[in-house]
DNA sequence: TCTTGATCCTCCAGTCGCTGGAGAATGTAC
DNA sequence: GTACATTCTCCAGCGACTGGAGGATCAAGA
């Protein structure tokens, strides 16, 4: 039953105010009721859904695919094969996210240990960036 | 000495004509010459420097980043302490970036196995994205 | 009660790294 | 010669925020 301010919100939820308010004009939060004075007032339901969303942000999820989530999360009743699915896809994302980063990590580590604290001309960070014959990977 | 258009550069280089102009407006590549009718022509040097970028880029490098690395290659007679730096914090970033990812990847993980494939009113996907008390990682 | 400073409001412009369209001028191939 | 592809510039938009201007309102201390 706590009536929140944008500020209170702000601190639960760990979502600086103005990505609150831009949020809101995106549709992902709902309009809030607010004061005589025009100020929004928040309850508990919204300090819930400001997390989910941050979450899911933090998951790397789109916007357009946390819409989707909160969709369905409004509509408990039906079954969640959709939310599965979203998370899936989600899921191959991440993987081949961690894969990629796994062999850029790779090529730097060789290039910051094969830098012989020389010259430029003998620097291989510069090498490796510019000669895809250095590369480790096949991402291209 | 062959010369290129802005599209057997593009093609070369991987990298879309639109991005290449783009590059050349906030100084990543330096305006190239051009023939009678005004079109932009290209040498195979600047094929290497727009893979260097290309490369950077699917590093994670920033363009900062990258105008500093392209200074330094563009000066080989001078130490390359601060490539090497540079290239060591992005390295540091990399990992960071790994790290988090395969947290996230456990998370998403958990939400799908754990889907009964019933209601959203039981479907973990929902639960875990709205509640940090299933959080397998310290994001936050 | 007054005043000070924190918080809030709306609107708008900027960030980064592109991306794509409009409309016009060329280049190339049959 | 005609058609189609490519290029030019300029400008607007994308996603996902972020922050400032200028003004109203609130809460707490003197």
């Amino acid at each position: 039953m706590s009536a929140l301010t944008i500020g209170a919100l702000s601190t639960q939820a760990g979502v600086k105010i103005p990505t609150i308010r831009y949020y809101e004009s995106i549709g992902l939060l709902r309009p809030p009721s607010r004061t005589d004075s025009n100020r929004r007032t928040y309850d508990d339901a919204a300090v819930r859904r400001l997390r989910f969303i941050r979450h899911a942000r933090e998951l790397g999820f789109e916007v357009d695919a946390i819409r989707q989530l909160l969709t369905l999360a409004d509509h408990p009743e039906q079954p969640c094969e959709a939310a599965d699915a979203l998370a899936r896809a989600h899921l191959a994302d991440i993987e081949s996210k961690i894969r990629r980063l796994q062999a850029l990590r790779a090529e730097v580590r060789q290039m910051v240990n094969q830098c012989a604290q020389g010259e430029v001309r003998s620097c291989h960070v510069i090498e490796v960036l510019a000669d895809h014959a250095h590369c480790l990977h096949e991402h291209h």
